[in-house]
RNA sequence: UCCCGAGUAGCUCAGGUGGUAGAGCAGGUGACUGUUAAUCACCGGGUCGGGGGUUCGAGUCCCUCCUCGGGAGCCA
């Protein structure tokens, strides 16, 4: 008869019987007639012994034929040993090779540059850390469709292939039949908006394209982002919608991936902090703050990423920079009723030097306004009819905001470039794997 | 597009003032009955990013091109 399978995260509950693992092999140690086995399975890690009189020829054979990630099926005996990591390890009896793995196996239990590790991503990814990474994106994305279900949102699946439409930076073209150009969709904002007049609270969620020449560790050209869209809600709703959502998602992950954030050695006292409220600076302060720290910033300008990390310093939560000059934003954000030359909006910058990881506004509801925007930034009105139509059909205050998912990651994660918070990033140089 | 930085073994890197290339890891062989990125001994491994120049002689100095990384701008 043979062994049942069994998971590796499941083991602890077969102490003293015999199962069946599958997986691969991270590390192959051997001392004369004791062998060791460090596998993974997806589910954890596991070692397993093998003691050359213990085991059959034919394992002890196979285990001479084992390098780095050659998938095995193990069986033998759960047991509880202080020795192994993780507290329990297997005694094997019988080892079975599925797939062998060449010697040239290309990532080591070594420190490697990023470079060669983003070549290698189809395997950098079986590595611990960039498990962990996967698995808070994940809960992040698991976190974000709760947070929204539990209110009442609908969610509304967006076009990624779009006329011109959106915002001013680069755009992806391609030909499209006899329609002329089309492009990925930089934002699924626009439509949000004419969906939140039937549905009153929606959001989307899906992959969006920047074609920018964006060299730095927080762009991508292809990244997801998450932009809720609701009736009614002015500005203040919209900000405070925002820090109860990005607080939401930081419990979420403190409190179901623990292990992940230790295999990052991320210090969780800095998400601890993450409660709403979060301060609020208004743009006009925030240019006298940033003068009296020195800057040569002058009303009117937008902020450098300098200016974010000094009105960031000294905050241990996000901070809101709201209302922003005109010319500095989008031309469909709405006119500030109290100083018409500002917008109603906001960025919400992340602590720790991470950089604005949401921009959001009140959306100009007065058909007349926005048309005159549209044609200050020389955007060709046609293609815009259908958006004008909703400030021409009972229009209505509305109010959304984008929140880019890599970002948020790589700040909850602590990591370096949010390159690691996808599994597979598309920057200007690299379109593969 | 602009400003920095880097390209040397499969990988990570070291190579004052110019003199025909090194280490660790990985790989191979052997030893070892409790290893934790095991340890120890021995072995193989290179068009020093490309091109040009200076020089008796260039990995090293000069010019140029390419590739990559970081930052700026733009944004999530």
């Amino acid at each position: 008869m043979t062994a049942p399978y069994s998971r590796i995260s499941e083991l602890p509950r077969h102490t003293g019987e015999n199962v069946r693992v599958r997986g691969w092999t991270s590390h192959v140690r051997s001392s004369g007639k004791v062998a060791f086995i460090v596998m993974r399975d997806g589910t954890g890690i596991l070692q397993t012994v093998l003691v050359k009189n213990a085991v059959s020829p034919e394992a002890w054979t196979n285990f001479g034929r084992l390098t780095q990630e050659t998938s095995i099926e193990v069986e033998g005996e759960v047991r509880a040993d202080a020795r192994a990591p993780g507290g329990f390890e297997l005694a094997v009896k019988e080892l079975s090779i599925y797939g062998e793995s060449p010697i040239d196996y290309p990532i080591q239990p070594k420190e490697h540059g990023i470079d060669f590790l983003l070549d290698n991503r189809h395997f950098w990814l079986r590595t611990p850390r960039q498990r962990a990474i996967a698995r808070i994106r994940h809960e992040t994305e698991q976190a974000i469709r709760d947070f929204f279900y539990d209110r009442d949102f609908t969610l509304v699946d967006t076009p990624i292939l779009t006329a011109a439409i959106g915002e001013r930076s680069g755009l992806f073209a391609t030909e499209y039949f006899d329609e002329g150009t089309a492009y990925l969709a930089q934002t699924g904002q626009l439509y949000g908006e004419a969906a939140a007049a039937a549905l009153g609270k929606i959001y989307c969620f899906g992959p969006t394209f920047r074609a920018e020449k964006s060299k730095t560790r927080r762009h991508l050209t292809e990244f997801w982002m998450v932009e809720p869209e609701v009736a009614f809600n002015d500005s203040d709703d919209n900000m405070r919608l925002q820090e109860e959502f990005v607080s939401y998602i930081v419990g979420r992950v403190l409190e179901r991936r623990q292990a992940e954030l230790k295999e990052l050695e991320r210090d969780v006292s800095k998400l601890e902090s993450i409660k709403p409220p979060f301060p609020r600076i208004n743009y006009s302060d925030a240019v006298r703050i940033l003068q009296s720290k020195g800057s040569a910033v002058t009303w009117g300008d937008d902020l450098g990423a300098e200016d974010e990390a000094l009105l960031v310093e000294g905050h241990d939560r996000p901070v809101f920079i709201y209302n922003y000059p005109k010319e500095a934003k989008a031309f469909y954000m709405k006119e500030n009723p109290e100083d018409p030359r500002t917008v109603l909006c906001d960025d919400l910058l992340a602590p720790e030097g991470y950089g604005e990881i949401i921009g959001g506004s009140q959306r100009e509801d007065n058909h007349d306004k926005l048309l005159a925007r549209i044609k200050e930034e020389n955007l060709p009105v046609e293609a815009y009819n259908w958006y004008l139509d909703l400030r021409k059909y009972g229009t209505f205050v509305h109010s959304g905001f984008g929140l880019g998912l890599e970002r948020t990651v790589g700040w909850i994660c602590g990591i370096h470039h949010i390159r690691e918070a996808i599994a597979f990033p598309r920057t200007m140089n690299r379109l593969r794997p």
